[in-house]
DNA sequence: ACCGCCAGCTATAGCTATTAGCCTTTTAGT
DNA sequence: ACTAAAAGGCTAATAGCTATAGCTGGCGGT
């Protein structure tokens, strides 16, 4: 019987497709088996348990997901970038729906490589948030409460959109350009009156719907 | 031998608060007939899946969340009842995770009960933001993509610090208090210089941060 | 050609969901 | 009250999944 020249990469990236073809949570060490042409017990030569194959495929779908960030606004600045990252964001969960479901979750603590990627997106999102210079200074925290607020935006949308929580007959695509498109004014607005202690400031381009 | 006394809604009840202690994604039948104190088979005679157990105990987050939303807005408008309800949000997803999870997965087709406790969220939001007064007429679709929006705010905000998402140690309610401000502010925004077609609108307040 | 390692295999244990069939308690009808 | 039907809980059994143990043969290095 020849050797099926299996290797965790090659084992992790089979079990990132089945993912995105039959979900995250249906991830099954039997099915990435079969899809190998291998008998189950035979992948515990390359990844130590489920859990552990699991986590390799979040790094993976991190590591691809920062890939996409980065490539969408290199060379960009402003609105353009931002706009770009937000459309790239979503295409990733669009394309790759069981990769992007394990990107959200939190690396293992001592996974320095899962942890490194992850920080890449955070650079990439907070390159394109300094291009609106909100905050007064390097001390300020503005930037970090900005990454946070648009990470919840982004996250929030496409999870939502694919758990299949809006159920209106509404245009998805113009739901999601304007809660960017706000996204942006309030930066613009951030920017242009920096908030004092107790000041309300930025908001969140709502034109929304269910 | 007495009957323990068991029902479909007794069951439900405790595969939720199973859900909230050790996790919506281990929820398992198994573990719910223990709680009860009855034999795995037996729960068969009230519920006719798992995952018809798991939709049920959809369907009661989602009512349970939709009633705390409510009396969070009831008598209140504008900026506070948008606060209250976003506090009141957040507040149900720390206090019941399991449940909070489970509110979000969309209902079956055909369950109109569950279908129904949804809409009643989506009015509750709708209500408040049409203290806003944004958009031009009946007609216009602003408030939906806007119900659209905040519900995208609210989730992924408490879904990222669920996950784990949120590591750096900065504040998590300032950071919660700057993305509903700004929301606010997008939505007064929006307000006073409605959007014609092509106008950016609307802006999510922004300080987030990772 | 020879040797050793390691990848893949079979066998098995333990957990879970689900079904079938039994038996006793409860309830409804007279 | 009496009885028959219905319902609720049980044991037994099946099937799929993760995980472990131990065997075996292919392949690289000498």
């Amino acid at each position: 019987m020849p050797r099926a020249g299996l290797t965790p990469d090659r084992v992790a990236r089979a079990a990132a497709d089945l993912a995105d073809e039959r979900g995250w949570e249906q991830l099954t060490l039997a099915a990435v088996a079969d899809s190998l042409g291998v008998r189950q017990p035979s992948l515990y030569k390359h990844v130590a348990s489920l859990a552990a194959l699991r986590r390799m495929v979040s790094r993976l779908a991190v590591t691809e997901l920062g890939e996409r960030l980065m490539s969408a606004v290199a060379g960009r600045s402003g609105t353009d970038a931002l706009q770009q990252l937000a459309a790239a964001y979503r295409r990733y969960a669009h394309e790759r729906p069981g990769r992007y479901a394990a990107s959200v979750v939190a690396p293992a603590p001592g996974d320095d490589e899962h942890a490194r990627v992850g920080e890449a997106i955070i650079a990439t999102i907070a390159a394109v948030l300094r291009g609106y210079h909100i905050g007064d200074g390097p001390a300020d925290e503005s930037v970090l409460h900005a990454i946070r607020a648009l990470r919840a935006v982004l996250h929030g949308f496409v999870a939502l959109e694919a758990a299949g929580g809006y159920a209106l007959a509404l245009d998805l695509d113009e739901s999601y350009r304007r809660l960017v498109d706000g996204f942006d004014a309030a930066l613009r607005r951030q920017a242009e009156q920096p908030r004092d202690a107790g000041t309300p400031v930025g908001a969140t381009t709502v034109r929304g719907a269910r």
